[in-house]
DNA sequence: CGTCCGGTTGAGAAGCCTCAACCACCGTGG
DNA sequence: CCACGGTGGTTGAGGCTTCTCAACCGGACG
């Protein structure tokens, strides 16, 4: 069942589950009982189209998305036809973890890439919750971690330039691809348009395309056909105010 | 013990559990064993002086603060000695639940006004998630309905011009404060500066002192004097694009 | 080979910021 | 009692960042 999917593309039913382990045990220890329960409940992974709608905002949920490979985002989309992105969640991130208590979403789920997602019953997360209080915790770690970055973005989107704003976002996805093995200090993959950039950082494409030259001719990084290189990431830091504080890389007992 | 502090304004012990337990009970039922073992948790309130830091960001942790009464906000200083504050509390929240988890805050909790504040022990935090699950879900509850504050907000600094995005922090304000009771449909106090306002939505306070003259010549709001007269709240909202469904207000098993 | 999507660039407009002055109110001290 | 200083609010003028509109380019794909 888990081996079916054939397309070369096609994750293994584990990766998600790997991921997210990377990401989990960064911040706590998950013994072998937590570790089989998180596996047990997470399901073969199922393609999504780019572009597409992966969850409605309203609609009622009784299970959750691991994204296994692929791009996400929450997206709200205005009266005017703008819309704007809240967060990306790259492999290895539950996207709407939060619809275990809200029941609902706030905001849709949207594929900015093709995307592979195991959904996860929330009958299956109650049960953590009552059998496996520790990782019960973790997970509402998980949904912690996704309110530190949301507050990060309010403050780019508050009180940065378009210039910081769109170095912080470029490092933060550095760190944040770093923990699940998908970045180095140097380079990584992000096959996002500039107008997808630009809806995460609150600009219209044409001012992303404009600081993006700019970024490039200051030499700190350039953004192109869906990769990202890093010339001097000290300066990049400088240059968006980032510190990782706020992504919480350190192991604690939680 | 509870019924030392004597000073007019100084709140009773039970207040913050009373005002925690209506936003609860908004969203699903409490029984009475998971309202005593809330009530046993919560320590008598503490005072805290208006413009003090609450809570210092990055300060390792073991309590949390839940707000009896006055006005809490979550900011970020910048280097050029700007802040973007990321959220308002009032009454009844919990200003940094999330430190449970994670055990430390990515921003300042600072006092907008005098608070009096309930400090809540992580260890009895993590007793509930032990025994009662429920409870502890619904405490997971509350955090995830900081993030989608949080997402609202980005929403907001991303894609609304001034005047929506003022108009939009006071209709949320006139929802949440509703629900402890401290807020009608035609007015409600909201005792903070218009630099505290420019604070919330990444805007100077020239410019908010000149949107609220917009405002109130448009016959949609007044803000004066810590308090806010709602004139039409209909055509308030819509300018503001507001929608409560991001505040999740039905009650559901969760 | 045409079409579409993403990216690039220019020119002018709009929204918000900066700087600065001034006012009203309130608590404090002489 | 009044003078004073501090804080918060108000208004004007000019500047800068970002937006809007528009044109054009290049590559992928049918």
């Amino acid at each position: 069942m888990a081996t079916n999917a054939r397309e070369p593309t096609s994750p293994r039913a584990g990766d998600g589950a790997d991921k997210l382990l990377l990401k989990l045990r960064l911040r706590d220890g998950i013994d072998a009982e937590e570790e089989q329960a998180l596996r047990d409940i997470i399901r073969p992974p199922e393609r999504m189209a780019a572009r597409s709608v992966v969850v409605r905002e309203g609609v009622p949920l009784e299970r959750s998305a691991l994204l296994v490979q692929g791009i996400l985002g929450r997206s709200k989309d205005m009266r005017d036809g703008q819309r704007q992105i809240s967060e990306i969640h790259i492999p290895g991130d539950f996207a709407d973890l939060h619809s275990f208590t809200l029941k609902r979403l706030d905001q849709d789920v949207i594929a900015l890439t093709e995307c592979w997602i195991s959904w996860v019953p929330h009958s299956a997360l109650q049960d953590i919750t009552e059998r496996l209080p520790h990782l019960g915790r973790m997970l509402w770690l998980s949904t912690n971690l996704d309110g530190a970055l949301h507050r990060a973005w309010t403050v780019s989107l508050g009180r940065r330039d378009a210039l910081a704003r769109i170095a912080h976002l470029l490092c933060e996805m550095q760190v944040r691809l770093s923990v699940v093995d998908m970045a180095d200090e140097r380079s990584y993959a992000l096959p996002l348009t500039q107008s997808d950039l630009a809806e995460c950082v609150g600009l219209t494409s044409v001012h992303v395309n404009r600081v993006l030259r700019e970024l490039r001719e200051q030499g700190l990084v350039t953004f192109r056909s869906g990769r990202v290189t890093i010339h001097d990431i000290d300066r990049l830091r400088r240059v968006a105010e980032f510190s990782t504080d706020y992504l919480f890389l350190d192991k604690r007992a939680r």
